[in-house]
DNA sequence: AAGGGTTTCCGAAAGGTTTCGGAGATTTAA
DNA sequence: TTAAATCTCCGAAACCTTTCGGAAACCCTT
């Protein structure tokens, strides 16, 4: 009822005005301008629906949310969401968004998107060591680009951030410090994100000659980091810095570090991960690590549109830096009131 | 290719597929198991663009997140998709989601997905004073739900939280705690659900004969809460409590009081709103107010389904009430030690 | 056995777009 | 003047689904 309005207003064929507007070069110039004036005096927008069925491809791609309880409520996907729409939308495709939790679900919903043919292909995040997205969107063929690495046998395209450099370098600026104690709390559930930056924390603390005993693991969330902190304070006395996977987990360091009586930045040396927005104003600023979160969406767009061309996944790779952000929660190391004074106190 | 398909297999028409699968009763129980049995076989999923066409409807949804310099990176947007997303696909249908920033292109963004046909309807949050979204959707007639209210001359459908009498009722709660000099911190930009909490505020105030000149104005984030706490501390020396419109500027608020020497819960009260997650790691951990996002994501879908179904948006209103988590960055008025104190602090 | 009612199936059209293969009309070349 | 080349345009098919209006085939009643 749109095309057609245009043709018969115009007293032109369907075929013309379509070639017209697509752009051919088998329609004159005037009737391309009649056409164009026309369609733009109507309103005209190519109905969605004829476009896919009559094209195959649903000119869409889709993102699922994964709403584990360490991920929910991480600005994360928001930050790549704002970068991956606009991108998408500049490329005429559009971003399916749901939600589901990690598991048996999840993968259904990647199932049901593809199937039923609503998108053409996937952009995922937060990948996991063996991750059954990837696993299923490598078997069915299906085009995706993830954020973050992963270990399957197939090669796919995806951007990742060098958390293990960044973290490696924060390690090195707390040995400068003088720190020889350093732990370092893990993310728990496999997420590769996690396992990079301590791959970095154990690169520098073993290039520097240092034990890497000081290890903690926890769900990546405010609560974590507030227990594996506490148990961490609880059996190494000696310690004297702190890198946790994500800037979430530092908060609650924080937190057991202030129940400890212990002055992060000056007794304890803190160190997080993600810049999150908070962390410019927590009690003492945390010095944490930037990663370039909006742009590596629109590289995974890039990417994904170079796949939908034919490229090869192989080729497809991409890792960003980050940078750290150095504020006030991490300094000198002071021998005088060590982890060991909180010993004596109330 | 694919209803086809089946009938082809198994001799039988397109029609009788269609209506076997579509569940009409006017196909034999055999035939429909037959069909049934064949459609899981090979995994038969309808062609959405074609249905799309046929039905001329789009059987999608769309929510477009505003990407302004408050809003953004808040997890507000990511409870609510969790919410939405599941919710929305029980009901078979899709949520379209692309970012813009408020102002032309936002509007521009609504416009493109609804012209295209690419949508049914909207979804659409943090609502303003005089919402140019919810303008042109009224005008365009596109069915939505709006996560807020806003001051229109027709009637749209919404849900919205009761930030009035949580915030009133948070007022009280510092009235009752013998706090007589209540500052109160709002969100520039005219965002609806903040002028809804100073209300409350004010409200409370104003019953209990106390006088509302307690009053501060900055974006809604960290920067903007630790900007307005500095600068209504320099001017009131006698405040004994503050509440502001978000967590995030409670977590700025929290931090401009320890750097004025004040310790929030004893020398300063401080109620923030939304039961961030980091609020209950914050030093101390923050007094704030819930509000169920997931219950109103869910709801707006519901609602949003009426309306396909031919509802009056006049009848589609809903206020969920929000409660108040107590926790330490409040108490009673500790007279000694206020704000005049810091005067002749370093 | 005829009529009416019920059950079960199907042909065809419609929805809007894109594209193949061609067909007039006009211009150029010989 | 004729043949060939070039410009413009168009008819028709296809993409897959849903649904209207029938049409056989069967059962029951009288």
């Amino acid at each position: 009822m749109s095309l057609s309005r245009i043709a018969t207003a115009l007293g032109l064929s369907i075929t013309t005005v379509s070639r017209a507007l697509g752009g051919f070069d088998d329609v004159s110039l005037a009737t391309r301008a009649r056409v164009e004036a026309e369609a733009k005096r109507i309103g005209y927008r190519p109905n969605q629906g004829a476009r896919r069925l009559r094209l195959g491809r649903a000119d869409a791609v889709g993102l699922i949310l994964p709403t584990g309880s360490g991920e929910f409520d991480d600005p994360f996907f928001l930050r790549l969401l704002s970068a991956i729409g606009p991108a998408l939308a500049d490329a005429g495709l559009d971003l399916l968004v749901t939600a589901a939790p990690p598991g048996e679900r999840e993968v259904q919903a990647y199932r049901h998107m593809a199937e039923s043919r609503r998108v053409d292909g996937f952009l995922l995040a937060r990948t996991r060591a063996h991750d059954p997205r990837i696993a299923y969107l490598l078997l069915a063929g299906i085009p995706f680009v993830a954020h973050g690495r992963s270990q399957t046998a197939k090669p796919f395209a995806y951007v990742d951030t060098d958390g293990m450099a960044a973290v490696a370098e924060a390690t090195e600026r707390l040995i400068t410090f003088g720190h020889r104690r350093i732990g370092f709390i893990t993310a728990s559930g496999g997420l590769n994100f996690a396992t990079h930056r301590e791959a970095g924390w154990r690169h520098a603390m073993q290039h520097a000659g240092l034990e890497c005993d000081l290890i903690g693991k926890a769900e990546p969330d405010e609560e974590g980091g507030f227990r594996a902190t506490h148990a961490m304070l609880e059996t190494a006395r000696d310690i004297t810095a702190l890198i946790t996977a994500t800037d979430r987990m530092a908060a609650g360091a924080l937190r057991a570090l202030a129940e400890t009586g212990l002055r992060a930045g000056r007794d304890i040396s803190l160190i997080g991960f993600d810049n999150h927005r908070f962390t410019a104003h927590t009690e003492p600023p945390l010095t944490t690590i930037s990663q370039p979160i909006e742009q590596a969406g629109e590289r995974m767009v890039a990417m994904l549109l170079a796949l939908f061309g034919g490229a090869e996944p192989a080729e497809l790779h991409e890792i960003l830096p980050a940078t750290l952000i150095p504020r006030a929660s991490d300094g000198p190391v002071n021998h005088q009131a060590a982890n060991t004074s909180r010993m004596t106190q109330p």
